[in-house]
DNA sequence: ATCATTGCAAACACTTTGCATACGC
DNA sequence: GCGTATGCAAAGTGTTTGCAATGAT
């Protein structure tokens, strides 16, 4: 995604696009291992030496609330965030840390919505070791 | 569950059956919503003042490690803890904070593990409104 | 000039660790 | 008696908050 085209997914999301806001949002568009806060911050700092660790939980906190992304509670002692907003699963592997998507059909998130219950969002987790992993255990 | 079957489920997983330890379990069995680690501390305390919080960490970790115990990671900011064991569903209720268990069919689990990768556990959360409070939002 | 954003330092909340005491076989 | 469990206090880790400086319109 260009960098205008950028602005204008933030500004049409209520988000101001500083440097930083658009920097955190283009790693995450284009890291889809959906890093951890402080993978983003470790690497755009190596980029841009101001970015400080408030200014990416400021950001990532305005992303989640404007809808662009979504945090991953796999792992409960760090949260992750995923820039993709189609329903999908996430797989955990234990080995290499990286969490990648995977296809949900919409009959099976049809489905699993419980009799009486209201639900606002579905969240689908695998931990496991991914096919890079599998072999090398 | 008579305390001597606790006793014994304990026991044979390895887990020296303490006093602390049966009013752990028995809780988190006898108390389907999924407590945090928080809440049984306070639960347990007003019964026998002498349980620390340092207690029901080692013993949830115990029984996680055991597999009588699954940890749920549905909210980022703590984690909470299941007795069954069966594979089933979570429902996280925003309004009230409980979190119910629903049924998840065989078919719907093999369906979801994707190609190429080999899955330990999965986790199926919802997130919303329970049948209790979805009137009184 | 005004209002939002940045970013340091400090505070916070949940969890783990170090270590001395107490318990169970 | 020896190994394990308990529990206090302290440390650790991910995240948020207070607030002054900076930046954008």
């Amino acid at each position: 995604m260009a960098e205008n085209d950028l602005n204008r997914v933030l500004s049409s999301h209520g988000i101001r696009p500083t440097l930083q806001r658009i920097a955190v949002y283009k790693y995450l568009l284009s890291h889809p291992v959906h890093p951890s806060a402080d993978t983003i911050y470790r690497s755009l700092s190596d980029e841009f030496p101001v970015f400080s660790r408030t200014t990416i939980y400021n950001t990532l906190n305005s992303l989640v609330k404007s809808g662009l992304v979504r945090p991953i509670n796999i792992q409960h002692d760090e949260q992750r965030f995923d820039s993709t907003t189609e329903d999908h699963g996430h797989f955990f592997c234990i080995k290499c840390n990286e969490i990648s998507d995977f296809d949900i059909t919409q009959k099976i998130l049809d489905d699993l919505c419980p009799e009486g219950y209201q639900n606002i969002r579905v969240d689908i987790f695998i931990t496991g070791f991914c096919p890079k992993c599998k072999d090398k255990q």
